[in-house]
RNA sequence: GCCGACUUAGCUCAAUUGGCAGAGCAACUGAUUUGUAAUCAGUAGGUUGUAGGUUCGAUUCCUAUAGUCGGCACCA
């Protein structure tokens, strides 16, 4: 994938594009007003007020058409000034345009360039001649909220790209090609790891055989690591009473991402979309000393958010999924090594799986919009002070967000991209002052008085049915012989004369606690062949009359063509190291 | 939720201008008994997402609705 943004070159003629892109749209929509086209990282767009006009994709056709006229024309692009007063009054009658030139400073000189019959505002720089432009794409067209508020008008948005040679062009058409092929919801059908329905609902995913494999491998994992560093792990209810989140503050903040209240003999019920405050009350449940901090209570849990449902996307984003989440509850000098822990952890599992494109982020709060969050500004400069000196202290590289923050606290977040380009949390580490404060929570100080820990809240894994989705599109499927739903594929060569040697080698697999499956059926061998490696099973045994007669397996690593042949013992003693290790 | 598009057999996709809805794979039956990516033949499979409308006639045109997809907004 190119960088549009850093690329210098890249950067200018997509920027130029933009320009020949409005152009065109002005001669076939003459109403068309614009708003800005910047070039963002998967190319440049333009935002546009076409009137009554929506787009649909036909038209991006016909803006092709004509933007190839444009380049085709070759028209020089010139640059020139004109004073704040002059724009003002040049572009009076578009409210868009003096949106923008009339926030700039007074006293400024604004540029303006031109091509052929259509000139606009611009701060540039941009190619010298649309010749330049030719080689584009437009690769997507939508609403977008002006300003991006949603009770603003929707502006019609074209994304395109735009390359300095065919060859480029078709390269980055083909890169996005195959990005497509890596979707997990792609993969996710093709390998049966789950499936939606109708008739259960939107948002709500149903793990099949070898997907809940895999659920059940990684919340293993992800708890035997939590048990070596201290975790302890329980389990809550998924319906509680709506008394826990109006105390948590989640109910007033948070409802209409819940699915609706259910009232049954005067009480009322949820679904929960998280479980903090059920193990906020399982901490106040007992009196703790400041010996036993902190405390670190982890749950695989379900939860449930009715997320709007163009924001749905497979098991990336659903409306059901289980959260490895956790909630650490300790002595305010406790939380750096606490979050040091948490951060070292997460390097530690992203190490396992070999993941290697990763940010963190460290997710402050809006200091323009701060009456969303809980909690006094002393509070939260402290507690995200706090957090940038872990990171800095741990040498982890992060950039900041402002606006980022969960009300109740600061977060250091672990951004990933998924195949087909969304950036997505992945982990998440959150410190909260709120929580302990609303649900009065104490323990006792070594000078006798009683005193509020502080929480943090943490998930590695984040979801696990993220996380899945992310580990499909990393491995295109192939997962890790751990990790894999069917490990081995036996293939007895002749089923009638070596189907009851598969059986025993099957028997003997599935003793130490592997995942067989023989393939008995009667087809030939390349075609049980193909369908393993089609599967993406990690091993292929195939089982004739030499390896019987050995008391051997030959087998074949997927994606390899070499053949091995070792006895069973040995490709027994030869998978249990690879799976001890997490081995990819 | 907003803007746009899409929805045909279990899966992947065809079907000219509104005129008898097809193929490959999978499934099933039979033959074949196989040494590393598809053996051959046959059978069955459909209220074209759903509900209305226009029409002699609708997969095709119109309306509504559901789901999916691409963005936008949202993401505790």
């Amino acid at each position: 994938m190119r960088d549009f943004l850093n690329e210098e070159e890249l950067h200018i003629l997509n920027h130029s594009c933009a320009h020949v892109m409005a152009q065109a749209v002005k001669h076939l929509w003459p109403q068309a007003k614009f708003w800005v086209g910047p070039v963002v990282e998967e190319g440049f767009y333009y935002d546009m007020d076409l009137g009554d006009v929506t787009l649909n994709d036909a038209d991006l056709d016909k803006i092709e058409k004509e933007m190839k006229k444009v380049c085709k024309d070759g028209k020089k692009i010139t640059r020139h000034e004109i004073s704040k007063e002059e724009a003002l009054a040049q572009f009076a009658d578009d409210p868009y345009k003096v949106d923008l030139i009339s926030r700039m400073e007074d006293g400024v000189q604004i540029s303006m360039y031109t091509q052929g019959d259509f000139t606009d505002l611009c701060r540039g720089p941009h190619v010298d001649n649309t010749k330049l432009c030719r080689n584009f794409k437009l690769i997507k067209h939508s609403g977008a909220y002006w300003k991006g508020d949603k009770n603003n008008k929707v502006l019609q948005r074209v994304y395109g790209v735009c390359f300095p040679t065919a060859e480029e062009l078709e390269e980055h058409l083909q890169f996005l090609e195959d990005a497509k092929q890596r979707d997990h919801r792609k993969l996710g059908k093709e390998l049966q790891m789950f499936m939606f329905s109708d008739t259960v609902g939107s948002g709500l995913p149903m793990w099949l055989p070898n997907g809940f494999t895999v659920r059940r491998l990684l919340s293993d994992y992800i708890m035997d690591k939590e048990l070596q560093q201290g975790y302890v792990h329980v389990m809550t209810p998924s319906v509680v009473s709506t008394k826990l989140y109006k105390i948590s503050g989640h109910l007033a903040h948070y409802k209409d991402d819940m699915f609706p209240i259910m009232e049954r003999d005067n009480e009322e019920f949820c679904l929960r979309p998280m479980n903090c405050p059920e193990h906020m009350i399982m901490y106040r449940s007992r009196l703790h000393s400041y010996r036993d901090l902190p405390v670190r209570i982890a749950e695989i849990a379900n939860d449930f958010r009715f997320e709007a449902s163009g924001a749905l996307t497979g098991i990336e984003r659903s409306r059901a999924f289980t959260q490895n989440d956790s909630h650490i509850f300790c002595r305010p000098d406790q939380i750096a090594d606490e979050i040091k822990n948490v951060t070292k952890l997460i390097l530690d599992v992203y190490h396992d799986f070999g993941f290697g494109e990763y940010q963190f982020r460290l997710s402050l709060r809006d200091p323009e919009n701060t009456e969303k969050y809980f909690g006094n500004d002393e509070l939260w400069a402290k507690s995200e002070a706090q957090l940038r000196e872990v990171l800095k202290e741990m040498d982890v590289p992060f950039y900041e967000a402002l606006g980022e923050a969960a009300f109740y606290g600061p977060k250091i977040d672990v951004q990933v991209k998924s195949a087909i380009g969304h950036d997505v949390t992945l982990s998440t580490i959150q410190l909260d002052y709120q929580l302990p404060e609303r649900f009065e929570l104490e323990y006792v100080d070594s000078d006798g008085q009683k005193k509020r820990p502080v929480v943090i809240h943490r998930a590695i894994l984040g979801s696990i049915d993220r996380f899945v989705a992310f580990l499909l599109e990393e491995t295109k499927g192939i997962f890790p012989t751990w990790l894999a739903p069917t490990q081995v594929h036996l293939i007895p060569v002749s089923i009638e004369a070596h189907d009851d040697y598969a059986q025993k080698v099957a028997l003997d697999l599935r003793k130490e606690g592997f995942r067989v499956h023989n393939d008995n059926r009667n087809e030939k061998l390349g075609y049980r062949i193909r369908e393993a490696q089609t599967n993406k099973i990690p091993y292929s045994l195939v089982l004739g009359d030499k390896e019987k007669e050995n008391n051997t397996v030959t087998y074949r690593k997927y994606g390899q063509k070499e053949q091995i042949t070792v006895t069973e013992d040995e490709f027994i003693a030869l998978l249990k190291e690879i799976c001890a290790n997490h081995s990819l």
